[in-house]
DNA sequence: CAACGAGGCACAATATATTGTATAATAGGG
DNA sequence: CCCTATTATACAATATATTGTGCCTCGTTG
């Protein structure tokens, strides 16, 4: 592996330990060259989540837009931003647990609206009448979907 | 390392290559039990970026600070999530690739004022006013780091 | 539709990583 | 401030990964 610091194109590992959950592999690498040393993680490939929307079309799950969505639901709210990226995450967490290789725009919304009402009911409330003016609440993550062509 | 299908301890490699950069290593696995096959990728560690806010406390680097303020200053404008997200990816490369220990939040301040404004003069506009009522630019990534805590 | 690049698969010879054991340093929690 | 968890470091014996070559498939592109 090229070392980080010169560049040189080889460097070996002087350690390598599981990581507790033995999802992961530290090593720690040393250059050849200049001798520095830093450490690698080996992770299983972080596979594109996609995510089908209500026309049909297929776009990458990208928690951003979630992120986005809330931040707005949220504003002037006792959400922080901590919270909101917990939700964010913990949605990316349960959609790559299913293993479902189908995952509906729709069901998004749902998780998003399930886990901000526990939060703050006020962004939750705010955030159903905001997109009011949509058929069905599940309509939003096409909204958030679509902020990306915007 | 452990098998992500079964959860079985052990896997063997069957293939590794160096990427394209050579920045990482791809590994083609299969478990020692159920046979099934992954990939994984072996890349230099995430250390965090730490930022002295203008009080003097530090806190580490989050994108989704940056990320927040810029949704709310290109609210309604020709600026894209992906632009957005473009700007805040750009920001974190370029303070990791300074190495510098130090990094003021009055630099990332900056460094948001300089792109937004390659972007979107408007939004650079909407953006210094909407924080006009601070001392100077440089406090708006204090604010942001506050965010965090409201 | 042909060309191309990327990734998956296989094999074999060689070089290198892994693992246990142990000590020290550091950061976070109580 | 101490205890604990985590990381860094070292060493030695053993097991395993790496690398070149070649072929196939799939998706993208001109």
């Amino acid at each position: 592996m090229k070392c980080m610091y010169c560049g040189c194109e080889d460097s070996k590992v002087m350690d390598s330990r599981a990581t507790i959950e033995t999802n992961a592999i530290r090593r720690r690498r040393e250059c050849l060259k200049c001798g520095k040393r830093w450490t690698t993680y080996e992770t299983v490939e972080n596979t594109p989540i996609l995510v089908i929307k209500k026309n049909g079309s297929i776009q990458p799950f990208n928690k951003n837009k979630i992120i986005s969505g809330l931040i707005k639901a949220c504003e002037k709210r006792p959400v922080s931003l901590t919270q909101i990226e917990d939700i964010a995450n913990d949605i990316e967490k349960e959609l790559r647990d299913s293993l479902t290789q189908e995952i509906r725009s729709i069901k998004i919304g749902d998780m998003v609206m399930e886990r901000l009402k526990q939060y703050d009911e006020v962004s939750y409330i705010r955030f159903a009448s905001v997109y009011r003016q949509f058929k069905d609440v599940s309509s939003f993550i096409d909204f958030l979907s679509d902020f990306n062509e915007n």
